[in-house]
DNA sequence: GTTAGCACTCAGATGATTCAAGTGCTAATT
DNA sequence: AATTAGCACTTGAATCATCTGAGTGCTAAC
């Protein structure tokens, strides 16, 4: 598996380059007879059917049934990615739209993200995702009080860079010289808590400092905790789904259901994605079982993170066959995860922040 | 079609109903012989025979092929959900669950319509829909605006029951004082107004008004109108569209692609609801090809709004195949629409209210 | 009005046959 | 020693004929 690469001859690896290649585009098993169309290649089919046997035992190739012709292994989708593409630029009319689609948003990273992933499907094909990862630590850094009616307010509180809102319903009434009070001691007290370090001496205290209104204290601050907890900034949306079933790999209905079960239960590919999101600036490919829930065996998932001011803050990605059309899913994902980048980093953000 | 409707004699009936139950519980045709069994119809296959050849006269069944028995026709659904199902309640412990589930979430209508539909596909074990109408004048009630750093800030704008936000960055720096000064002014003149209502001479005036920090004004109320506009109110979501896959109608590929498509492009089924929404309390139910998408022939679509303080704020359903288990499907959705209105009306509102 | 009986229909299952693509191997060629 | 032509062999997929049985419609008897 891991250690030392087998090395292969040039005639070798433009044989799998081929084979790849064709099966990418026709979804069917190359046999020997067709590669000698290709140019690249100049010998004839009992040659290329010597090679074969070679690189299946090598590991590169499969074979379906003894009559058919061989496919590549997902070692040899990874050893194709990983050597034997050149990078695949879009044009410049592709890009343009990219530009033009992620500019429309200058602000919100969620609308950015929103307009990306949906570009990326219709790009690419293919069903796309995008991701904001789990937080480790949750702390509100800002709160306000918006009143309503003499019973009611919103909480408003600054997560990271995400705004939450919380409705609040008191017996009593809110009166509205108690808003801006409110709002001034849990922003003095319990900004960049979590929720385990609000503890019950901090919350008498601002009862304290509340005085006649210490009564909106309890319902407020436990408003505070339930929105902390619950969120876990981890967010993963899908568009495009239906392009999937567009592909023959995922005629399988009970394989289908799976993945889409594995879709909407999210959960294990937040956990998967918020993992590796960290990790570096390139874009990762997971081919078939490599890394993988189980489920996702002859689909393949290809990421990147996007940054905002140096800080992974997200990523955006392709799920697809196996078969996928490589080349251009990589440059796709690669310039948008840079697009995004670019338009939120755009004006430039002093150093000093509060996350 | 519609007008004079056919009388049917009990044992018409009987007979209608009980192929209906067997169609919905096995999923096949239904013939003469099996229908003997049933302790309601006394009498012999012949006999029955002769009762379906004239209920497909009638257009309540159909056949799909010469030897095999019947199927129910739209017509025959219809007949059946109206008139031929006695109500069916939910057990103790199904109305607990639903009840718990919901009384989690106290504030957030959101959060409460999110619950519920992911509930409504569990029960049921079709796909669910929640919805959230297109409002049609859309305004911002009251503005806030929250300071991050000398050039950013976060404008805070309730819409309706909705809190929207919007990052604000300005070149020029936005000094704590001015914030306060320009969210009174917002909230002064620009409440209550739709986007085409902001006219530049009212720009101008705010800007008077801001003296020295004119220089905010535009960006601000170019925010604004950039929210209003591209905000709709509408929301459409769905769960569980992998459950779908586990009946046997929606294994034709193409037919589940273009179901698959009309749930990620929205519009349409957004339009149609919206559209329904507003008529009555009642559940509502579209069988095949009845009021909807041509895509959904031989699909149902069952669903009901869900109302706040008398008016509805959304709707939750269930999409499945037309032959699907009715009386469940109405009783969940009945009561869970029931349940969230409790929910959400509970603490009783004033009758004034700014919309 | 109901039922038994029977000829008829037709989708689906089963199985045999053919087809063609593609391989592996051997022997000839360079 | 590497390459190639040639050929026997394998095997999934397609085609076709046959069979089966569930279910019907109709007629005649009850």
């Amino acid at each position: 598996m891991s250690g030392g690469e087998k090395v292969l001859n040039e005639r070798k690896k433009a044989i799998l380059k081929a084979i790849v290649d064709a099966h990418i585009a026709g979804g069917e098993p190359v046999g020997s007879k067709f590669l000698t169309q290709n140019q690249q290649i100049g010998c004839s089919s009992a040659t290329i059917r010597n090679e074969m046997a070679e690189l299946e035992e090598m590991g590169y190739l499969e074979q379906p049934h003894t009559s058919a012709g061989r496919i590549p292994s997902e070692a040899g989708y990874r050893f194709y990615v990983d050597q034997l593409i050149d990078r695949y630029n879009l044009t410049e009319s592709e890009i343009d739209e990219l530009r033009g689609a992620l500019r429309q948003k200058q602000n919100e990273l969620d609308a950015i993200m929103q307009t990306a992933v949906t570009l990326a499907s219709k790009l690419t094909n293919y069903t796309a995702l995008s991701l904001r990862p789990r937080q480790a630590r949750i702390s509100v850094g800002r709160f306000e009080l918006m009143r309503l009616d003499d019973t009611t307010a919103v909480l408003i509180m600054l997560i990271g860079s995400v705004v939450k809102t919380k409705y609040i319903r008191s017996n009593r009434t809110i009166p509205p010289e108690a808003t801006a009070m409110l709002a001034g001691v849990l922003n003095a007290k319990i900004t960049g808590l979590t929720a385990g370090e609000i503890t019950l001496p901090l919350v008498m205290e601002m009862e304290r400092m509340m005085g006649d209104y210490d009564y909106l204290v309890t319902p407020v601050v436990r408003a505070v905790c339930e929105t902390i907890s619950g969120f876990d900034g981890g967010d993963l949306r899908f568009e495009g789904i239906n392009r999937l079933l567009a592909y023959p790999e995922f005629y399988d209905m009970d394989r289908l259901r799976e993945l889409l079960a594995l879709f909407e239960k999210k959960d294990t590919l937040l956990e998967v994605l918020s993992d590796e999101a960290r990790s570096g600036d390139r874009v990762q490919i997971f081919i078939g079982r490599e890394n993988l829930v189980k489920v996702m065996d002859n689909s393949t998932l290809v990421f990147k993170t996007v940054t905002q001011n140096g800080k992974p803050v997200g990523a955006i990605g392709i799920i697809g066959p196996t078969r996928m059309n490589y080349r251009r899913v990589i440059a796709t994902i690669d310039s948008l995860s840079r697009g995004i980048t670019e338009t939120i980093d755009g004006p430039r953000h002093p150093e000093g922040d509060e996350s």
